[in-house]
DNA sequence: CTTTCAGCCTGACGGC
DNA sequence: TGCCGTCAGGCTGAAA
């Protein structure tokens, strides 16, 4: 389950490898996406040098000469380099050769990730909130945007207008870390808690980065798994458990479909 | 306008 | 042992 620290460690741990190298052959072996993978992508960045990467909110953008590639891993994609000689693995989906000799594998079991070229823009950008590391993501937006809301405090968090990055577990241990339900009505906080709130996702994602930057090495040959893996998790998947606060156990619910774990006694 | 919800897909896991 | 149901979850687009 890529969130945006693992996206934003794959554009790390990819880009020095690929930027400044000129696409030698591109192949896909199934293109059944999210949507489905450009028609003709293979032959439309044939000998094209990619110019840049960048990533915004979980899409990587490989800028090139003559347009943009925008992935997205979805829920179960991964982007590593492979040794050229190592055969595939059962759902590597496509391939990007080089020509420095590196190789790109994307891996996608679950086919919820995307590759999508265009020469002008990608409109799944368009409405997008900022991003979480930025100035512009503040507790005062929140305050201001969910004024009159009824929408409970969690799905507000992820959705991708209001902020983006934010995945079902960093909004949860987020909103552990501030001591806010997860049901809570987004327009029933305060700025004051909002301004805990934003700085604890800031600091969640932030730290999940750094700590996905120290398996960087791992990403020419290895499975490296970055993140949350490391990260020490105090409310997401731990159901019924004791709280790391005041062990009492830890309840669980859904909203918008989205299993929801917090402390009914520290989160109010 | 806001909010909810089905659907996309495979692998892991628990119950029988 | 294997079969079946459930869950995981980002994102879109349609319905309420």
């Amino acid at each position: 389950m890529p969130e945006l620290p693992e996206v934003e460690t794959t554009l790390r741990g990819i880009e020095p490898y690929v930027a400044d190298s000129v696409v030698e052959r591109l192949s896909v072996y199934n293109g059944s996406l999210r949507w489905p993978v450009t028609q003709g992508i293979s032959d439309i960045v044939k000998g094209q040098r990619v110019l840049s990467l960048s990533r915004r909110a979980k899409y990587l953008l490989l800028q090139l000469e003559h347009g943009s590639m925008m992935i997205h891993l979805g829920m179960s994609g991964s982007l590593r380099l492979a040794d050229v000689n190592a055969e595939r693995r059962k759902h590597d989906h496509i391939e990007m050769h080089m020509s420095n000799g590196k190789c790109l594998r994307y891996h996608d079991p679950r086919r919820f990730g995307a590759w999508l070229w265009s020469e002008n823009g990608h409109s799944q950008l368009d409405h997008l909130g900022p991003e979480p590391l930025t100035d512009e993501f503040s507790g005062e937006r929140l305050f201001d945007l969910s004024r009159k809301r009824k929408i409970a405090v969690k799905p507000f968090i992820m959705d991708n207008k209001t902020v983006v990055g934010v995945g079902n577990i960093y909004a949860s241990e987020a909103l552990f870390r501030s001591g806010i339900r997860p049901d809570r009505a987004a327009g029933r906080i305060s700025l004051q808690r909002y301004d805990l709130l934003a700085g604890h996702i800031k600091d969640v994602l932030g730290s999940a980065i750094e700590r996905g930057g120290t398996t960087l090495r791992d990403f020419v040959n290895g499975n490296g798994e970055p993140g949350y893996f490391q990260q020490t998790l105090r409310v997401y998947g731990r159901g019924g458990q004791p709280c790391s606060h005041c062990e009492k156990p830890l309840s669980e619910m859904r909203l918008g479909q989205r299993s929801s774990v917090f402390c009914s006694h520290c989160q109010r």
